[in-house]
DNA sequence: AAGCCACACTTTAACGCTAAAGTAAACGCA
DNA sequence: TGCGTTTACTTTAGCGTTAAAGTGTGGCTT
């Protein structure tokens, strides 16, 4: 192994002061020309670089930030690192990269992780509130920052937010339904998390808007999965009258819908027109293109960064914040103009 | 902001030194039975958590590793980091995630950063060597472990490695079009790196085992994105007689060479079956389903970890070792008889 | 009863760095 | 000429932890 090139080495081979070495490489002022020179010299020689534990270690900044995610696996949140990670690296910070897998308790054991690693900032992102809100508040009382996105956490944790406008989502896919020209539009419901009943609020308000009668037996349990939305179809078709076009709570389970009007030999989107949200990577290769209402994850990702940089840098904002990503209508084929 | 708890201020307040308070939490033998149970109590009482910065400095560990990959909006890597992540968080390792955009000179910099971070260990992802075989080798004579995937890199570099059995994702591919009844194959090649070369050289293989010809003009260069795939589909659809089956060198190059496919009024794969390679998320929601030779990305990951691990370790293997990851021919609509 | 050893601790030093306080020499000025 | 100031450093201390070496007490041996 190659010898380890540190300040004391440099200062020695110079017969100076290792504080003389650090207040070099930190730009202070009071350092002679000459020495400067000859310090400098030496770094470029031996191929200084700082140890950034040691630095951590005196400084009290790690210029690392945590990140925990439900699931590496599903784009959406990895599309949110991605913004992350763009905007943090390019200041100059590390991010450590934690999956909770959903589950509280490997929730929990991160955040420790975490904090014993002593990041400065932790963003937490989750479908579901899962508790824990003790040790969130306790990272907070600690220093640590902490931004949350899309979590649906007590407001009882004090920290800057990212959220999604999921009304906005269930309005803006409903009024595009109503627009095309659609009569009789069912809603596939998610799992009951604030999301999902967020976005069903919006399916409301939107028939109202347009002085649509709300059917209740048009609002069918389904879920998040695409089997759920398979099976929460079933029942719609069931309808008589039936519905001619339908907003499911996220894509996977619009896609489940669509397999399940295939199945009934109906056509997408001449018999019925589907409406997803929350654009999954590649939904426009699908056999047809699914009409969905999204928002930039990678927007989301850098937002949360901003926020998080701001709060643990010099000079953060004395409230906490929330900012709301808008969401916009992606028009494809699932929601065309109906069969005449 | 709350007191933070060290070993120094439990020491303190139970009037022992902080070397002892050290020792219980180390579960060192020399502590007697009674002090063990006072400084545990303290340790409970006041929440104490380990400053893993300062463990980090004194034990010249800090049970940290990097990862460097190329693109965090590539579902490929990304997955291969979910793989990691599983191993490495249940061995009590965190993961500094870095994203070097295919750019050597933010590569350079993302593995510096890992450096002066001090991490223990590397995994280095990447399409294409992209030089830095300087770096990675002063890496590796500093101590650092150094695990890469699919990287060819100058055998230079003497470290483990995780790779891909390319040759073999050509010919299982080729193969299965051969079996099909397929006569005319033609194959879209990826951009002129290792692997591209490899995977060609596979559906040579292939034909020369079933005792086809091989015709050099139906090898067409292309290249790894969807734009390259419909190009050389289209100058493939100008020889004459037709081919009636395609190995592309990836899977959004397959999905090009549909779009061509069918722009030209052909069908897939009635008239040109397709087989594609390394799997893409959703591969079975397209219009077509698509063919596909992949592999385990997940095993991928979990492979480099375990051989990083390994290394870093206290019983480090004294060979470099190569792990080769088996493909594996996923059947889809794309490659379907003939029609007729 | 002197010597030895084991036990249960404490002291010291170190990891690599930075901030704060200290100091010696040169300089400016009345 | 003597005193304060500036310049260019060095010394000291500390971040929170662990390893190695040191210490004092009591019991056991012979």
């Amino acid at each position: 192994m190659a010898p380890i090139t540190t300040m004391k080495r440099i200062a020695a081979e110079l017969g100076v002061s290792i504080t003389t070495v650090s207040k070099v490489l930190n730009n202070r002022e009071d350092i002679g020309h000459a020495t400067r020179a000859r310090v400098l010299a030496k770094v470029a020689e031996l191929g200084y670089q700082p140890n950034a534990v040691a630095r951590s270690l005196t400084l009290r900044r790690t210029h690392t930030l945590g990140v925990v995610i439900p699931d590496l696996m599903h784009s959406f949140f990895v599309e949110i690192v991605a913004g992350l990670e763009s905007v943090v690296s390019a200041r100059g910070y590390g991010l450590l990269l934690c999956s909770s897998n959903e589950d509280p308790a490997k929730e929990r054991a991160e955040l420790e992780m975490l904090r014993q690693r002593q990041v400065d900032g932790i963003i937490l992102a989750s479908v579901n509130a899962t508790g824990n809100t003790d040790l969130l508040q306790r990272l907070e009382s600690l220093g640590i920052g902490l931004v949350m996105i899309d979590r649906d956490d007590h407001p009882a944790v004090r920290c800057d937010r990212v959220i999604t406008d999921d009304v906005e989502v269930g309005r803006l896919a409903t009024a595009h339904l109503i627009e095309q020209g659609r009569k009789a539009i069912g809603h596939i419901m998610g799992p009951p998390i604030a999301h999902s009943k967020r976005r069903a609020g919006g399916y409301r308000v939107a028939l109202k808007e347009h002085g649509v009668r709300i059917k209740p037996e048009r609002m069918v349990r389904g879920g998040f999965m695409e089997t759920d939305g398979t099976r929460a179809m079933k029942r719609l078709l069931g309808l008589r009258p039936r519905v001619d076009a339908v907003f499911a709570a996220n894509d996977p389970s619009a896609i489940g819908a669509m397999k399940a009007i295939w199945k009934a030999g109906l056509r997408v989107p001449d018999d019925i027109a589907i409406v997803g949200a929350g654009e999954i990577t590649l939904g426009d290769l699908l056999r047809v293109p699914l009409t969905t209402v999204s928002w930039s994850r990678d927007d989301q990702g850098r937002q949360a960064a901003e926020l998080l940089l701001d709060r643990i840098g010099p000079t953060p904002s004395d409230r906490f914040r929330s900012v709301v990503i808008p969401p916009q209508l992606i028009v494809r084929g699932s929601s065309g103009k109906p069969a005449l």
